[in-house]
DNA sequence: AGCACGCCGACT
DNA sequence: GTCGGCGTGCTC
C-alpha cells in the first residue's frame, strides 16, 4: 500500500497515481499533489499496491491537509454520479466541495474566535446601551447566558453581531479568544416541546416509518400543504438524535428562505443544526461542511448540493418536496439530489423519507411498485381544504384577462378585509408586441424568442438572454404607429386591478419587482403586516410562505401547459396549482380558489377540485406506459449548441452515426432536433435523444458512447450528456 | 481545465 | 530578426 489514487479538479476521466511517500493517508482525505507545473488538491479514493502508470512517472503526494476525511459512502456516491451520469470523477468530486478546499495553500480555521463578557462588566455596558437597541440588548443577553459565543453563534442572533461584539472588544468591554472548534453539542438537551401531539394520521405515518429505522427503508410521504408533513419529520429527526445519529434533510432552493432556517433553529440547538446552500460565502460553506464531516452537526438542512455533504453517522435522509426540479442540476454534473439521495441510503442502509403533496409520476410509480412504502397525511389540522372552483371563459365574458367571477370574489375579500393573490406565470406588460398593420412581431435578435413588453422601463426585453430594446415608436418595418401589446402579463393585470379597484392596494411580486436584493423580504414584511390588499404574482408565490390573511387565490390563464409540447407539462401545471392553491386559507380562515380556463372538464382540473392527486397521477402514467415515456423508459441526451447551426448538426450526425455501431440490447435512438429554444444568446441548440425500457442497456451504451463523443474532437462544439433529463 | 510546445504573420 | 496567434497534446 504505497499509492494513493488521487482525484483532480480536471476534466480527465480517471484517478491518478501517486506515491505515498512517509504520509499516512486514508482514503477520502484531502492532499497536495504536483500535477504537470500546477500544485493541486485532490481527493484519495483508493490506497493500492501496484499502479498501472509506468512507475518512473509516479510522483510523491506533498502534504495530507488536516482535515475529517470524507466519509466512505460520499466516495462511493460521488463514483456512482461519475458513471451514472457521465461525468469526468474529478469534477464530481468536488463539485460538492467547498471552495476554498480547492486551493493548495488553504489553511483549513481549526480555531474560531469565541467572545465572552465577564460577569463584572455586565450591568455596566447594559447600561451604556441604549434601551431601544433591542439586537445590543439580545446579544448581551446571550453572552451572559453561555460561557462563551462563537462568531458564528453570533452571526446566528444577527448578521450584525459580530460587528457589535468587534467594537465592544475594541472598547475593552468583553474579551475574544480563538477556541478549538471541538465543542461536544451531542449532549445537549433536546427542546422538550418536541412532544407535540399528532392526529391519528400523523401518528400512523410516524409509526410506520419508525419501522424502517436501521436499514434501507424507501418512504413516500404523500399529504397536501398543511398537513403537517414538517411535524413529522421534526419527530424523526429527533428520535435519530437520540440514537447518536445524524439526519440530511434536503429541501427544494426556493424553500430554504430564512424563514424555514428560523423554525428549524427554534427546534434544534443553532449549534447541533447547519443549513448549506450556494448563497454562503465560501468561508462559511467550508465551516459548516466541516461540522458536517466532524459529525458535531446533527442536522444538516439543505439544497440538492448537500446530498455530498460528509456526515460520518448519518442515519436518516429526508427530501421534502421531492418532486421539486431544482433537485436536479442543470449544467455540469447533471444530477439528481433526490436520486442520489435514495442510492446514498440505499448503499448505507438507513431509511429515506420522500415527502409531497404532488409526488412526482417516478416516485408514485415507485410507490405503487412497492419500492418505496406508500404513507398518506389526509386531514389539515388547523384549516380546511380551500374550495376550488373553475370558470369556463368560454362561456363567461373577460375584460383584461379577469372575469366576473374573480372580481366579484376579490371584491368580496376587499370588503371583509382579507387578501387576495391572482397568480399569473408571466412577467411583464404583455408577452408579444405585433404591428396592427403589417404583423411584424417583437423577436430577439439572439434566441429564438418573442420580446417581452415592460410597460415600466418602456422596453422589450428577451427573458431567455437579457437582451434590452427601447420600445420602438413605429413599426421597424413598416413604419405604422399601431404596435400592439397581446396578451396578459402580471404588469398589465396590476394596471387592469388598479383600475378595477382603485382604493385597493396592489403588490405585484414577481423577478422584476424583487430584483433589488431585499425589497423581497420588505414585500413579505408588507404582506404580513397587512399592508396589502391584491397580490399579483408568478410562481415566486407559489412556494414556501403562508400568508395568515389570504382567502383567495385565482388562476389566470394556466391553460397553456395543456397544449405544450413537453410530456412533462400538465404533471408540472398540476404539481403548480396544488402548491398555490395552498395558499389559500391556511389559519382559521377558509379558502377560495378560482381556476380560469377554457377546458373546465379537463381531467388535471377535475383532479385539483376533488383534490384527488392519486387518480389523476394514474391517469397520467397510464398516458405515459402507452407513449412510452418515463417512468417506463430512461432517456438520456445529447445536447449540444455551438455559434453555428451547422457545426451543431453537424456533430449531432456524427455523434448519431458513431452511436449507431455500438447500440446493443433495446436501446432506442432518435433522430437529432432542434431543443424546444433553439437558439439562446446567439448559440444554436440541439439535442439527440436515447430511450430504453431498461436502464442497465441504456447505461452500458453511454458508457461506450461517451469516449467516442470525445473523440471526435468537435470544434466549437459545447456538448453534454443529460441523463434522466427533466426537459427535453 | 491549465500549461507547454509548435509553427506561421506583422512589428520595434 | 522576434512577439504572439491558437491548434495539439499531455498531465499520475
Amino acid at each position: 500500500v504505497s499509492i494513493a489514487r488521487v482525484a483532480l479538479d480536471v476534466p480527465i476521466d480517471t484517478l491518478f497515481d501517486y506515491r505515498i511517500g512517509a504520509h499516512t493517508v486514508r482514503p477520502g482525505q484531502l492532499v497536495v499533489v504536483p500535477f504537470g507545473k500546477r500544485r493541486l488538491v485532490g481527493i484519495v479514493f483508493e490506497l493500492t499496491a501496484e499502479s498501472q502508470v509506468d512507475n518512473a512517472r509516479l510522483r510523491f503526494i506533498q502534504s495530507v491537509l488536516p482535515l475529517d476525511p470524507l466519509p466512505a459512502d460520499v466516495l462511493s456516491l460521488i463514483q456512482f454520479a461519475s458513471t451514472y451520469y457521465r461525468c469526468p470523477i474529478g469534477e464530481a468530486a468536488f463539485t460538492s466541495l467547498p471552495a476554498p478546499f480547492r486551493q493548495p495553500r488553504y489553511a483549513p480555521a481549526e480555531k474560531q474566535k469565541s467572545y465572552s463578557l465577564p460577569q463584572s462588566v455586565r450591568d455596566a455596558l447594559l447600561e451604556t446601551i441604549p434601551r431601544r437597541a433591542i439586537l445590543l440588548h439580545r446579544i448581551v443577553d446571550a453572552l451572559s447566558r453561555a460561557p462563551a459565543l462563537t462568531r458564528e453563534e453570533a452571526r446566528q442572533l444577527s448578521p450584525r453581531a459580530p460587528a457589535a461584539l468587534e467594537k465592544w472588544v475594541k472598547s475593552g468591554w468583553i474579551e475574544s479568544r480563538l477556541t478549538e472548534v471541538t465543542e461536544q453539542v451531542l449532549d445537549l438537551p433536546l427542546q422538550e416541546d418536541a412532544k407535540l401531539s399528532l392526529t391519528a394520521d400523523q401518528a400512523n405515518a410516524l409509526a410506520e416509518l419508525e419501522q424502517g429505522c436501521g436499514k434501507y427503508s424507501p418512504s413516500l410521504l404523500e399529504g397536501i400543504t398543511g398537513s403537517g408533513k414538517t411535524e413529522i419529520y421534526f419527530q424523526l429527526i429527533v428520535r435519530a438524535l437520540e440514537r447518536g445519529q445524524q439526519t440530511l434533510l434536503m429541501v427544494p432552493e426556493i424553500n430554504l428562505t430564512p424563514q424555514l432556517e428560523a423554525r428549524f433553529h427554534a427546534r434544534f440547538d443553532a449549534r447541533r443544526l447547519v443549513t448549506l446552500h450556494s448563497n454562503l460565502s465560501s468561508g462559511e460553506r467550508a465551516r459548516r461542511w466541516m461540522a458536517a464531516a466532524s459529525g458535531r452537526a446533527g442536522v444538516v438542512l439543505g439544497t440538492r448540493l448537500s446530498v455530498f455533504a460528509p456526515m460520518p453517522r448519518l442515519g436518516l435522509i429526508i427530501v421534502d418536496e421531492e418532486h421539486d426540479a431544482s433537485f436536479k442540476q442543470q449544467e455540469g454534473l447533471r444530477y439528481s439530489a433526490r436520486d442520489l439521495a435514495l442510492v446514498r441510503a440505499q448503499r448505507l442502509g438507513i431509511p429515506i423519507v420522500l415527502g409531497s403533496a404532488t409526488p412526482s409520476l417516478e416516485t408514485f410509480h415507485n410507490a405503487q411498485k412497492k419500492k418505496f412504502r406508500h404513507l398518506r397525511l389526509s386531514s389539515r389540522p388547523g384549516a380546511k381544504l380551500p374550495k376550488v372552483r373553475l370558470i369556463d371563459t368560454q362561456s363567461i365574458a373577460m375584460a383584461g384577462g379577469l372575469s366576473e367571477p374573480v372580481l366579484e370574489a376579490i371584491r368580496q375579500r376587499l370588503q371583509r378585509g382579507e387578501q387576495s393573490l391572482i397568480f399569473l406565470n408571466r412577467r411583464g406588460f404583455a408577452p408579444v408586441v405585433v404591428c396592427g398593420a403589417c404583423g411584424w412581431v417583437g423577436e430577439c435578435g439572439r434566441c429564438s424568442a418573442r420580446l417581452v413588453w415592460h410597460l415600466k422601463d418602456a422596453v422589450l426585453r428577451c427573458h431567455y438572454c437579457g437582451h434590452e430594446q427601447r420600445l420602438p415608436l413605429a413599426c421597424p418595418t413598416c413604419g405604422d404607429q399601431d404596435l400592439q401589446g397581446l396578451g396578459q402579463g402580471t404588469q398589465r393585470l396590476e394596471q387592469t386591478l388598479a383600475g378595477h379597484f382603485p382604493s385597493a392596494r396592489i403588490l405585484r411580486i414577481d423577478r422584476d419587482s424583487t430584483r433589488r436584493k431585499g425589497t423581497w423580504d420588505g414585500m413579505l414584511k408588507e404582506i404580513h403586516g397587512d399592508a396589502v390588499d391584491i397580490l399579483v404574482g408568478t410562481q415566486m408565490l407559489a412556494k414556501g410562505h403562508d400568508f395568515p390573511k389570504l382567502t383567495l387565490v385565482a388562476i389566470a390563464n394556466p391553460d397553456g401547459a395543456l397544449y405544450s409540447a413537453d410530456f412533462r407539462a400538465s404533471e408540472k401545471l398540476f404539481q403548480q396549482l396544488m402548491q398555490v392553491s395552498g395558499r389559500a386559507g391556511r389559519a382559521h380562515l377558509p379558502g377560495e380558489v378560482l381556476v380560469q380556463t377554457r377546458f373546465p372538464t379537463h381531467p388535471l382540473y377535475q383532479a385539483l377540485v376533488s383534490q384527488n392527486f392519486p387518480e389523476l397521477a394514474e391517469q397520467m402514467l397510464a398516458e405515459r406506459q402507452q407513449a412510452g415515456f418515463p417512468p417506463f423508459v430512461a432517456q438520456a441526451l445529447l445536447r449540444a449548441e455551438a455559434v453555428s447551426e451547422s457545426t451543431v448538426n453537424a456533430f449531432l450526425k456524427r455523434a448519431a452515426k458513431e452511436g449507431a455501431t455500438l447500440i446493443e440490447g433495446d436501446v432506442t435512438m432518435y433522430d437529432p432536433v432542434p431543443a424546444t429554444m433553439a437558439r439562446i444568446a446567439g448559440r444554436h441548440r440541439a439535442h439527440l435523444l436515447m430511450q430504453s425500457p431498461l436502464r442497465p442497456a441504456l447505461q452500458r451504451f453511454l458508457q461506450v458512447w461517451t469516449p467516442k463523443l470525445e473523440q471526435l474532437k468537435a470544434r466549437n462544439v459545447r456538448w453534454i450528456i443529460d441523463v434522466d433529463p427533466l426537459e427535453l
